[in-house]
DNA sequence: CTTTTTTAGGAAACCGCTTCCCTATTCATA
DNA sequence: TATGAATAGGGAAGCGGTTTCCTAAAAAAG
């Protein structure tokens, strides 16, 4: 592979002129660039980011930062989506994707701090965790810019996320209103701001019609449908069952409506099931999933958007919170009179 | 952010010794390492990776480039198994993935050129595509190493895929053991190399029990769940509509289940139907989905150990053609008596 | 026909780190 | 004690571009 030297030397001209011509810089007479932009071509040469980045100061590589394994991470069509609306952006700037996981999530934070120290990335987007607090004050002063999908720890940096609040209020609201007053819930642990909301959002929901959450009809699962069919079997196997019961996200709930059946309790009939996301299989599924879209291609782009707005501050940043909407489907109807 | 030379004079030493420290070489004495180090830790140096690599020539980036979209590659759910391989592989060598899809085809055959001749990468793993020899041309001379996913042009270029005659093969014996002989076959256009595969093994199933494939019964799809839909209204509106129908990836497969649903035929007990890939969704249909198993995950992972081994001649190339088992679940039984 | 401005192009410093090579000291060996 | 080898450390030349600054020629202005 040549360098910029020799394309210099067989051009007849500097290196200097070889960078403007490179970079579509003036000064250079139109005999001369068509000359040198020929041997370009003639040798196929192609110029080293390492070393242009080093004088330029940016790789239009953008990290993304997830502290989950890559099982974890392609395990949900929910992240995939977020994750498809950041490629898109990215791509739409010319930017790529440093694709960062971590094996362990503490691995991850530190290998997180690298990637934003060490200049190889522009900016990142860091889907938030747990102990994001510490990844921040880990970060210290001046690494590149970079923007949270999630709920910041407070101090300033940016943050993305759905209206999880006023998802799950409404969630709960449409169940109150089909008549549900035993409703059991299954939420999560580790416990991400997000859930935080949700569980913030559907209390409030119970409390403005004068009721209160049952607490032993909250149970934890792990996102995952294993964990949501094994949340459903406690629930349903409680002495006084709920009638229906909301899953803080689509795979818990798809595991919710897996143990009904397994127990022989139709849905809707017997047990309305709602859930949280609108994944794909949402739809594919009987009876299709009632549950609270939350657009995770439109959270995607926005976050990256973010980022570009702070990597360039003529763009406007955009609206960091994205709102959610009830989807009404299949698996909730009024319960069966007792 | 504080560079080496800076670190050096804090710690009085040279930035030769500072730089000793950071890559663990010898001829520093404990003291003057820890003294270092101590000032390291102080500051939270971390070195610039653009300055290191550009005189040790490696980034620990590997390149993945694929020629779709965004929306196609996230669209795929056998596509994103073999990227979790991937990410496994390279997150286990310490390396991390550059993500690289393109906009059009034929932009991403160009930025996939760039990347691999500027240094950023070290290597590259390259989904298959109808124009790869045109790519594989362009790269020209000395570029990073590259594996194809899938299977490469003439030329010594690597390459590693799933055993897709014989998948596809097998899959028809069987189809035939069941006692089905007016097969219909839902193939696709553009048509990689794969898919040529595919229709080789079936064809030779066919012929082995001295039939033939009847042509009108071939429609194409695009691989998308849609696109199977479609082609199976086409067979089943057929003057002699098959009793089983191959559809050579399992988003299409479900298209044809669904059309057949649509119009009212029950599967597998009118309408046989069988897949390629095994995707996660195929078992969550009802009936559960036949279909030719493609390890996509592992493919992934070989494909990576590829690079790994083409990297580092120390390591031994694994072998480049993986297997395909026959699932057989719920959606085939014997025709009907006609 | 000068004088000033603009254009074209090159020399050399620089980005931040690694590495080659050289010197001085310490340690082991004869 | 003299000698050779190993250790500790530093100076300076890269790596491959960009950028600053300078000079000479050409064009515009007076």
């Amino acid at each position: 592979m040549p360098t910029i030297d020799e394309i210099a030397k067989l051009a007849r001209v500097s290196p200097t002129t070889v960078s403007k011509v490179l970079n579509n810089r003036p000064y250079v007479s139109q005999a001369t660039r068509r000359r040198v932009e020929h041997v370009i071509a003639e040798t196929g040469f192609v110029p080293s980011q390492w070393a242009r980045l080093l004088s330029q100061r940016r790789s239009y590589i953008l990290g993304l930062l997830i502290p989950y394994t890559s099982d974890q991470l392609f395990a949900d069509p929910h992240l995939l989506e977020v994750m498809r609306g950041i490629e898109s952006a990215a791509n739409r700037y010319e930017y790529n994707l440093l694709l960062s996981t971590g094996r362990a999530p503490v691995e991850a934070a530190s290998a997180c701090t690298r990637l934003l120290r060490s200049d190889v990335i522009d900016g990142a987007v860091v889907v938030e965790t747990q102990d994001l607090r510490a990844f921040a004050e880990t970060l210290g002063s001046r690494p590149a810019p970079w923007v949270v999908l999630g709920y910041a720890p407070a101090g300033g940096v940016p943050a993305v996320h759905a209206d999880d609040y006023g998802g799950a209020r409404d969630a709960m609201h449409y169940l109150i209103s089909q008549g549900h007053r035993r409703i059991g819930v299954v939420s999560s642990t580790p416990r991400p701001f997000a859930i935080d909301e949700r569980m913030r959002g559907l209390q409030d929901a119970i409390q403005t019609v004068g009721l209160t959450l049952d607490s032993s009809l909250v149970v934890l699962g792990d996102f995952s449908t294993a964990s949501g069919e094994q949340a459903g079997h406690t629930l349903l196997t409680h002495p006084n069952p709920p009638t229906a019961i909301f899953a803080l996200n689509d795979r818990m709930a798809i595991g919710v409506v897996r143990a009904a059946t397994a127990r022989g309790l139709r849905v809707p009939e017997q047990l309305s099931v709602i859930g949280f996301d609108d994944i794909a299989l949402a739809t594919l599924l009987t009876p299709q999933l009632t549950t609270v879209r939350q657009p995770g291609y439109l959270l995607g782009e926005t976050t990256a958007e973010t980022l570009f707005a702070l990597l360039d501050p003529q763009r406007t940043i955009p609206s960091p919170i994205i709102p959610t909407s009830l989807i009404v489907r299949g698996s909730v109807q009024p319960p069966e009179r007792g």
